[in-house]
DNA sequence: CGTTGGGTTGATCGACCTCAATAAAAGTGG
DNA sequence: CCACTTTTATTGAGGTCGATCAACCCAACG
């Protein structure tokens, strides 16, 4: 009976992770910023069980849009864009899941958005029915959960007012700021910005046009508020990002 | 068993109801597809202690941005707009509330944002302290407040696809179509379509000017698509509005 | 009546979308 | 390692949509 429900881009680091050098989910308990930290051992075995290793190539699609939600990921690698496809052809991008963020959470049983790897990434994947099983014993990771949907409800709240502002700058700005914030989490870098999705992608995300993504990095780095460097962003005057997002 | 009627609420209909004629949550009962359907009578009469029926006129506050969030409201009859006052003086709109909705859940210690009622509202009044302690022994309401919190993500996301939209009557009829669906789940109706809020709140929660909304619905009214009549318009064409709402 | 607030409509101007050309990177095959 | 293609990014020019400013309409209300 338990449901769940799509949860994008979570920040609440990692569930559980299965990388080369360490295995199941207890090494991954330093990482997570609130989840497998208020958990016992007990339950993160529980977890380990559910879980299984996966990985995917860049563009590599972790699930599509209508198709069953067979599963549940967390990213522990790698980039991913989550979006949905209309019948103009358009695509809309609501989120860009990064290492530690929750993806296919699927309330109805068939995917509302389709998700494939920006660049190679590698996930924990759980099968949905025992991943909501185990909701329906432990209350602890289900209030963690509804605590992980009402963070991404907030993050997609902050997504509404950078897509209102009337300017591309303000937008193009405000997606830099809280990217940045972003990454800062996971690895404490505050100037150097990744940006692994290409300006195609973030221009689906904030819905203007590609040209206007380029010209206004460009018009940023022209007045030396950041340097564009491959695959990312330098920052040399984020009070000037700060004050273009109102945030 | 709880008979189920599709006519009724399907916002999850309201968990508590203290209007003139009934008292309690109990009568509420029927009102709710998903939510009281699914409580049982103890549950049901601890959140009857809990709650507080309250009211507010037009343009009352429920809860300001940056104060201490005190109180989960869930509307039962009226409406709320629901924003954010950014530090250059705009304003973005995140969302309507209507009857059945639930505020306050996204928040954390602090309100994240605003809410006043844009027409006469009432709504139960829960302290959220003692909600959220309820939730620690209520499965039950934690899995139905889940499932809540998921469903204003959804509208958030859709929210998000809506004003990714390049032209502005395309957001229009976007919004046009979803708050049909809304006010469908509501009261069944589907051709007049409430509009409680006024242009402003429209443009501000599309992200685009008054004028523009005020021009794109006339220009839909020219076109024969809808009538615009006091306090809301009516649908003639809705296939119209489907094809210019990318959904 | 005058006033006020909300709504509509008109005119102007600038921002951004579109189309197009170029440049730079990243693969591909010899 | 170097031509070659393919993809991605940047830059330019022109046209259009929508923001802005302004006037006007209308209903509510004292």
């Amino acid at each position: 009976m338990a449901q769940l429900r799509i949860i994008e881009p979570l920040t609440l680091a990692a569930l559980c992770s299965h990388d080369a050098t360490v295995h199941g989910c207890a090494p991954c308990r330093h990482r997570s910023l609130s989840l497998c930290a208020a958990l016992d051992s007990d339950e993160l075995g529980m977890l380990d069980e559910l879980s299984k290793s996966v990985s995917f190539g860049a563009s590599e699609t972790l699930f599509r849009q209508g198709e069953d939600a067979e599963f549940v990921f967390n990213i522990t690698s790698g980039s991913v864009r989550v979006y949905r496809s209309l019948h103009d052809g358009q695509r809309q991008i609501v989120g860009f899941a990064l290492p530690g963020d929750f993806l296919g959470l699927s309330m109805s049983d068939h995917n509302a958005f389709s998700a494939d790897a920006i660049t190679s990434t590698t996930a924990c994947k759980f099968s949905r029915q025992s991943f909501s099983d185990m909701l329906d014993h432990e209350q602890h990771v289900l209030r963690l959960l509804h605590k992980m949907t009402s963070h991404e409800l907030n993050l997609a709240q902050d997504q509404m007012v950078i897509m209102g502002c009337h300017s591309a700058l303000q937008k193009i700005a405000a997606f830099l700021v809280g990217l940045r914030a972003r990454w800062n989490m996971i690895s404490g870098e505050t100037v150097h910005i990744p940006l692994p999705m290409n300006r195609g992608d973030i221009a689906d995300f904030l819905g203007v046009a590609i040209e206007t993504v380029s010209r206004n990095l460009s018009s940023l780095a022209r007045e030396k508020a950041i340097v564009i460097v491959p695959d990312g962003v330098r920052v040399l005057n984020i009070r000037r990002l700060e004050s273009l997002a109102r945030r």
